[in-house]
DNA sequence: CATGAATGAGCCTTCATTCAT
DNA sequence: AATGAATGAAGGCTCATTCAT
């Protein structure tokens, strides 16, 4: 695969405090290598390092290398989900929130699409990150019904809204990846599309 | 200065054969192990054996492993190609011809989907795997606008398309991968979803 | 995805030190292994074993095998410049000091023949050794200006400095590898010859 | 070790002929290749196709690749005594014989400089090789002596002229591998001292 | 005489993980 | 709680050599 870069994000060593605060640092640190690297292109002690630690600490707060690529994803689904839940809360027309919705997501999906793909790279193969993955999505798609419900909206078919959610992010991973640009689309017609989607799926 | 020690074994030389014929062996096996093992949970030397030749054989036909899975993909691909065309090429009402294209992109997702998670791996760091991926997307498009010129149907933007087929081949993913079981929804409905928006798309 | 098979016995966890201890452990069996078995026919599993160490232990240390082979010939060569140190400062008449060095350089070629021969394969094709070897050659000049210098003796061109030295060294080889032996000529009288030459040179 | 240059010489296939015009360009070959890159850095199969034949055929000439290199060598030799010959039986003066000779070697070295260095790697762990190595190495011997005598010199000990065969084949080797030049020391003035050296050796 | 596809032992190297300190 | 030296299984890849055609 890649041979990564060297330059890893090195912090000062002889960190103390809390458990948490450790486990925090390391989660942290792992996010953003997983992100850089890859799966297969970071490694467990590069991970301590740039957390500040030593290689030991690492297997103190997590069982193995698969748990901090979920601990890491895990931390990213749940910024997703308070970003979008401020989105949400702060009101405005369905077109708006579809319009500031579809922003977040892309952005999101772009800050994070190497952590993404690393996902990606277990979600193949290891049953816990899948039943992780799916407990997700259904979060997501309550989230859905709850919001057109909250708005008086008719309900409609989860499938329909489980096939809009595949679109969003499949979409954002092809945005972010460089997909759209490489093919000659525009981008900005492209988010219109799934804005229009987004939006009749609230309306 | 090596000096093999020659286990005199292994009676039967092998499959002798054209490099064509060698080479296309050692597709197939590769893509039937990548499929079931993911791209990580391979080796070279088991698709080799896979295929009935040594391992070295496998480095006479392909630079390295990710060489492999290139070559399987492509050849995926390839059946795909051909399998739509023939769908196409079979007539019948819009309506049949997206029923029909939806059951076969389903159909051969199911039975890759360890081979498109594997290629899913590469994508995440490999540039030539990036070049190959897109240009079969844009393939894609161009069917997809030259089918539509066919049956006279009026144009579309081309990012409609592209939505459209992040839409399949991720639902088609999802299927697959038992998301959809998982969640408990209808997979007949989640594929006339589907079916109706690749319909919109040729009419 | 890597899942060891952890094979519980190999008791004791082995030799803690620092990496300074343990890096001259590998250095030393390195050098008796290059000197033995040459460059090509020795392997980093086998000098880590020789060491006390898992082959793992080598690649913390060392680049790779050309590292180890270049560390240990480093470590030869201080020790040779050390040791005709030594001779030079004990003294004694220029005849003396001649006989002594040339059976001290006879001495370390015989013992480190095996180790001289592994450097002469990687020469031949390794820029980083021939710079390391030429640094060598340099200061070995400079001793001998130096010496006589130091002796009080009119000084000499230094290419007939570098002339001797390419003698007594090839021959040192040859006495070492046999050469001389197979061809039926006598060791003291070639020896002989070569401190007579060394003597000149310094007088 | 080094990764060659791929461009490999590449003859015109299916060449027939004599058993010995086989064996000549494959030695030819070998000795090209060897010369240019190393014992390691060539290939039975790279020799075989740069003499025009497939890699089958190495092996009926060959017992194996360190008989090859022994050939080339042996061809080298032979080549290098022809010249020698050839300058002796020209006669002149003593020292415009050692002028031509010394010019003569140091351009064969310069020439074959990768061939000596790849019979070097042999050298340390082959007896066979060794053996050849050392009835070349006497032969030499001899020819200076009768030198000596048809020219009506008194004779000299045999260690002598062992010595001075020593530091003549190092420091060509020196030259032709460029360590004078690093050295920043006289080509002319070098080989100035081989020549009053072998003048010596011959009045 | 010649071919070249096939072999497979062996070497180099990586990195997830452990545990004595 | 933290350290980091050490482990060693695993896997990628090469290339000298064979032999069926």
């Amino acid at each position: 695969m890649r041979r990564p870069t060297q330059t890893a994000l090195k912090a000062e060593r002889r960190l103390r405090g809390s458990p948490e605060e450790t486990r925090a640092r390391l989660v942290a640190a792992a996010a953003e290598l997983f992100n850089r690297d890859g799966y297969l292109g970071t490694d467990s002690v590069r991970i301590a390092r740039a957390a500040g630690y030593a290689s030991g600490t690492f297997y103190k707060h997590f069982a193995d290398k698969r748990a901090a690529l979920l601990a890491a994803y895990e931390s990213w689904v749940t910024a997703e989900w308070r970003a979008v839940a401020e989105e949400v809360a702060a009101g405005g027309t369905t077109r708006e929130l579809a319009e500031r919705v579809v922003r977040l997501v892309l952005d999101l999906h772009v800050r994070w699409r190497g952590l993404r793909a690393a996902l990606a790279t277990l979600l193949a193969t290891d049953a816990e990150a899948r039943r992780f993955h799916r407990d997700q999505r259904r979060r997501q798609l309550e989230m859905m019904s709850a919001q057109r419900r909250r708005r008086g909206k008719r309900s409609r078919a989860a499938e329909e809204d489980a096939v809009l959610l595949f679109t969003l992010e499949r979409t954002c991973d092809a945005v972010a990846g460089g997909e759209l640009r490489d093919l000659s689309l525009d981008r900005d017609a492209t988010l219109a599309v799934l804005r229009r989607l987004l939006e009749e799926a609230l309306e």
